[in-house]
DNA sequence: AATGAATGAGTTTTCATTCAT
DNA sequence: TATGAATGAAAACTCATTCAT
């Protein structure tokens, strides 16, 4: 196998590895079990256990980024509420047809060690620095209600990470997507935005 | 010392050390080094690492369990925004005046094993299945937006939870807790009910 | 078994088995086993194999020095001769009565690594800078021939380790140790002695 | 490339590095980095790692040993101590042309396991024959003190490993060959000649 | 009620060697 | 003649737990 297919598929099993037993509850001998591959050939792809981990970690991240778009006001632009349903659904899309995702992100990379967690806290931080950007910029405008952007935007971040927590980590349950975007956004939207 | 100060005081030093390093980075020689008694005394009291463990993710669970009251509707009640903000600053306050309880609920006991994951999510669920009672009550009384009562306990919950972790288990700040709970109550307040 | 005595007996455990075998076909293994201890006890006692392997590089080669004394002249003072002997017939009884001591010192240690190939260096420099000292005194006193006092303690000291080497870590033979002394003396008088 | 010069490619890069870093910390990786080959290129030349240490091994023995010629007396030979002299000098130079030579006989292999050692030994062994019978012919002769030739011959063997060892194999230095050789032979001439 | 020396199963990691292409 | 992906046995080290005192 050429050696990035080779790569790619040791992650692949290791993401989902990770996601459904955790990091220590994961071991080497169940990698390379499921990838069917011997000892040696994981430590040729990489350095250590902590490599491959923080690897999927970075990569998920840099995944979960891609969805969010700035709200961008101006003539021509979908209206602010379309573009927050886009961010929204985009991110809920990419973490339902990809549950491992959001096990390790929510799960599997809590509590391990400083620097995981520094790792995960600063995309935390930030997604709702992105977020308080744009309650200020509402602010602003005079279409928030008046309140602290920040704070503001932790409940926003942290009311979607429970959706998510809720309905990809914790259960195996598969609502309706459509449905449940709307719910948060009116949420969101009610919490913040003048009637 | 009597058994049961001794007993105290192990679950003490532990709910520090775990609530510091989390699970797996807390020896057992860190533990019994910190609280000043021998490897043995420690088996004295706890059948095992997971025991204790499993003791102080009940404890907290327990504690916070304390600061919720069920939301009254009635004649001589306080009005129910400030049965939720009473609900609201007691869990702020418990868990600012004692840190390593919210970081071994929000980060240490998150993705150890399935048996803990169970245990937490059982308590989330539970909590957010009263809010949810107090939001479809709401809704009955017609003071609430039309939404799905889960849902929006969901996102509540995850609101506090979010603001818990940034505050009190991502950084060491300090922030003035009676305007974080206006905030808060303010953002929620503002999502559910009807104006 | 009290510390101080576990921790003595493994290291003259593991100072024969360097000495026979070296230190990489020494394992751990091996160790434990003729210790007659769990393989925990060892890193009870040692950091690691590294770290118990340079304690006895270190404690043989004080225990050498220890066998070194400077040569002094003066009333009342032995003959250099008998000093040079003095120093020669120590080293080489130390060592004679403890083989595994030469064997680690002149083969175990050699070649593993620039940190233990330092140690030994040093050694093998301080000593042959005492020998150097010597013979420039005896310059000075004109008792020895002209020659680089430097040039002239290295193969005084080469040929004292050769011998021990021939006749301690290469064979199992036994010689007559006053006789090579002899030998040995006779050697290093005629080569820096004027006559 | 064709085969001889491969094979000989290979083995100056293996001196080489063999000499640096010594047997077990040089690595088939290393090697075959440097020789610029593939890992299976290397061992269509080389059984193993053994097989070639022990080529350069047995290669550097006998490149040593052509240095040595017999003391050889009679009507139109040099003096003895000319033959001696050119014996030195031929080693010395030869090494100092070729440190990693000297450092892998000095140091790399020495300590690995039995058979090279023996091997070594050996050698070593068959150079100080040599020497012990010129020593016994000059004894015959009446113009070596009298002494233990086997023993003799020992400590001039380790004299001179012990001036090879310090400035060819434990420094980077650059001594002046010719006075060094001229040292080596007057402190060797004075320890077994009759004045 | 306490001690702390001892245990050993379990896990990661290394690296010389092989073999299909 | 050369390649380099794959192998897996072997070795070091960890740490929760036990038990004789």
């Amino acid at each position: 196998m050429r050696p990035e297919e080779r790569r790619a598929q040791i992650k692949d099993v290791a993401r989902r590895l990770f996601g459904e037993r955790g990091y220590h509850r994961t071991q080497i001998s169940d990698l390379i079990e499921a990838a069917g591959i011997a000892r040696g050939t994981f430590y040729l792809y990489f350095r250590n256990k902590r490599e491959i981990f923080g690897e999927l970690v970075d990569d998920l991240v840099a995944t979960i980024d891609t969805c969010i778009r700035g709200i961008e006001v101006g003539d021509g632009q979908p209206s602010v509420g379309e573009q927050m349903r886009g961010n929204l659904s985009r991110i809920l899309e990419t973490l339902a047809q990809n549950r491992p995702l959001a096990r390790i992100l929510l799960r599997a990379a809590v509590g391990l060690d400083p620097d995981f967690d520094r790792r995960v806290d600063d995309f935390y931080r930030q997604v709702s620095n992105r977020i308080a950007e744009g309650v200020a910029l509402g602010l602003e405008m005079g279409i928030v209600h008046p309140c602290d952007p920040h704070v503001a935007a932790i409940m926003i971040l942290g009311a979607i990470k429970e959706v998510v927590y809720q309905y990809l980590v914790a259960t195996d349950g598969e609502p309706d997507w459509d449905e449940v975007t709307n719910e948060v956004l009116g949420y969101v939207v009610r919490a913040v935005l003048t009637p």
